[in-house]
DNA sequence: AAACGCAATGATAGCGGTACCATAACAAGA
DNA sequence: TCTTGTTATGGTACCGCTATCATTGCGTTT
């Protein structure tokens, strides 16, 4: 009696409770269900109360995928990360997830790896879950991906970078103007003699290339790089520490491409009995939460992330609801955070 | 003409390329252009080759909303975490997310944010997508949300912990071992007063629960517990090692919840002129990349969230296609990863 | 030659919702 | 009293795909 008291469901079906069967113990019309769930003030209190009773009791949840199918609204927005454990990048996915998932969407994610190969078929895959809007970390360069987004017309917002042709909107920052502040801000200091971390990326570049100039308007010997490539370890902080204090051991003060890059340099040149900021002064990028309670506490530049992914998540709401967003372009700009492992070293003083 | 010239296309749809559009161009049915995208060897090559082209002169990308609908299998797996920008979670995630993609599955993101109320909430939106799977960080305590679960028929791995009643699948490990075996560790090196740093967490209870067991049955004084709350920042660790020093001064070695408790005990005590491990030896939990190559080298509990993301995936998709998966519950254990910062102190040697 | 098996293709009917239009009942304005 | 408008409800036809069950054609078997 248990298992075939329901004769009339299809052997396709998923054998869940469906909105014909609150209908049906509601006494209503299914598309009746439906407004007393969805639009509850189009409905009389009476159908209200029996519709909700029928919910109540059958533990009814509504099947968003066939929602989503008739209405073409996924109420889904996809996000891209080149990963997962950087930080720096979940603290805007926490807060684009708050911020959707309060206003009843839900989040899937897509870990690009940086690679490029990899993004394309992400993306392909994105798409066909049809979101209703997609968050992309970084700019999408040119080329197969861009254009089948662009096809796709799902409005897409690009982040953590700034240009003057995005595929739909934009939320971010200069990089070149990162690195012509920090350059201005460390000669303010008193600095001299430069260099810098980085990692092997298209935006660190963009970093590095405006601190050179602003060195050379200043007549300044350039900086010297070291790449640690694609690692941004704290170990290839510290490597990348050692390798400078042996080319060139006069550096006063160390721009690096990321926190934990700053903080393998700090370990590396305590470890070698230097002090930070004393002997050699050290910035970061990024600040993440623990470096300001460190000794000494990191001198380094600060993204609001959490304000990317709030206002992230409403322009693309907005789009999704069929609303224009302006502006398109948004420089949430960011801040120098001055800390202790740049105070001007005693030896210059 | 560009804008009426496909007249029968209904007001209703989405506007995009279709398999019948893609069908009519390849001059097959409907149904024939699905075999030939899904299970390519059950059609004839020249159906193949035409069905091919058709979806790349249109850029066909298929509707997974529909095809979920239809085949009650949405091809996606929901993931529950307490926070995302704890990298000690997100190793996994990162790991269960890659070997979903692999194989064709796309991951849904959601944030419970340790709250038990908002975690019935999100379990609810996530039930409402049809996931073929779902993943949770921790195990679920009876109560609606582990009902609501469980009359989902959604197959469920919980994560991070051992119970012998979990929902469905678990992969974990015991906190109560790691207490004891941590305790049994230091002892081993001659420690012989004892802290504990802990955040607030019904597992960090356990481990310090097996942890003070241990040390009662060696005949030891049980260890000073400070608990920090429900933050787990490395200012937290810092002001717990204040409070630490001032309340039991002689204390010889720190179990800390997280490592980045354990980084701000050392900085904290660093500051004050200690050394560690000569004066105090700290241990962490969890094994975050950069606390190998700190100084000194944290001495801390490592979980192989890699493994744990990469079983879950599989058990998932085990599941998701109709197999029995077995063992049901999976102890991944733990590995105590001995470091500098916890050589026996000089003074006591 | 009849019967059978098998591979390739197609027709049909949903999956579980919502958009759109129709209808009924009743209040308000002319 | 007769429109007209408004509110509450219902009927129907999809959204775009796949499960299921034909059908067709052709080689094999006996």
């Amino acid at each position: 009696m248990t298992d075939k008291d329901q004769p009339k469901r299809s052997r396709r079906s998923s054998g869940a409770i469906t909105l014909r069967d609150v209908a049906m113990i509601a006494g209503v019309a299914p598309i009746t269900a439906s407004r007393a769930i969805n639009t509850p003030n189009q409905v009389s209190p009476d159908v209200l109360r029996k519709v909700q009773e029928a919910v109540q009791r059958t533990g009814y949840v509504p099947n968003r995928m066939a929602g989503g199918l008739a209405s073409s609204r996924s109420r889904l927005i996809a996000a891209v990360v080149p990963s997962t454990v950087v930080s720096v990048f979940m603290e805007t996915i926490e807060s684009l997830n708050a911020t959707l998932f309060d206003a009843g969407y839900q989040l899937m994610l897509g870990q690009s790896g940086y690679s490029a190969e990899r993004e394309e078929v992400l993306l392909e895959a994105i798409i066909g879950r049809r979101p209703d809007g997609i968050f992309l970390t970084g700019i999408l360069p040119p080329g197969k991906a861009r254009t089948r987004l662009l096809a796709s017309g799902i409005p897409v917002i690009e982040t953590w970078d700034l240009t003057p042709t995005p595929i739909d909107m934009l939320i971010g920052f200069s990089h070149s103007d990162i690195g012509r502040e920090v350059a201005q801000f460390l000669m303010s200091k008193g600095y001299k003699k430069f260099a810098i971390v980085r990692a092997e990326d298209e935006r660190a570049d963009r970093r590095t290339i405006a601190f050179q100039e602003t060195l050379a308007q200043h007549n300044l010997a350039p900086a010297l790089v070291v790449n640690v490539g694609a690692s941004r370890s704290l170990k290839s902080g510290r490597e990348a520490m050692t390798r400078l204090l042996a080319e060139a051991p006069g550096t006063e003060a160390v721009f690096c491409s990321s926190d934990l890059l700053a903080l393998g340099a700090m370990t590396e040149a305590r470890a070698r009995g230097m002090s930070v900021p004393d002997n050699i002064a050290v910035m970061g990028f990024g600040d993440v939460p623990f470096v300001a309670d460190m000794v000494p506490a990191l001198t380094t530049v600060r993204i609001n992330g959490e304000k990317i992914g709030a206002l992230a998540a409403h322009s693309l709401m907005e789009r999704a609801e069929g609303r224009e967003v302006s502006p398109r372009i948004v420089d949430v700009g960011f801040s120098i955070i001055e800390r202790d492992s740049t105070s001007l070293a005693k030896t210059l003083r």
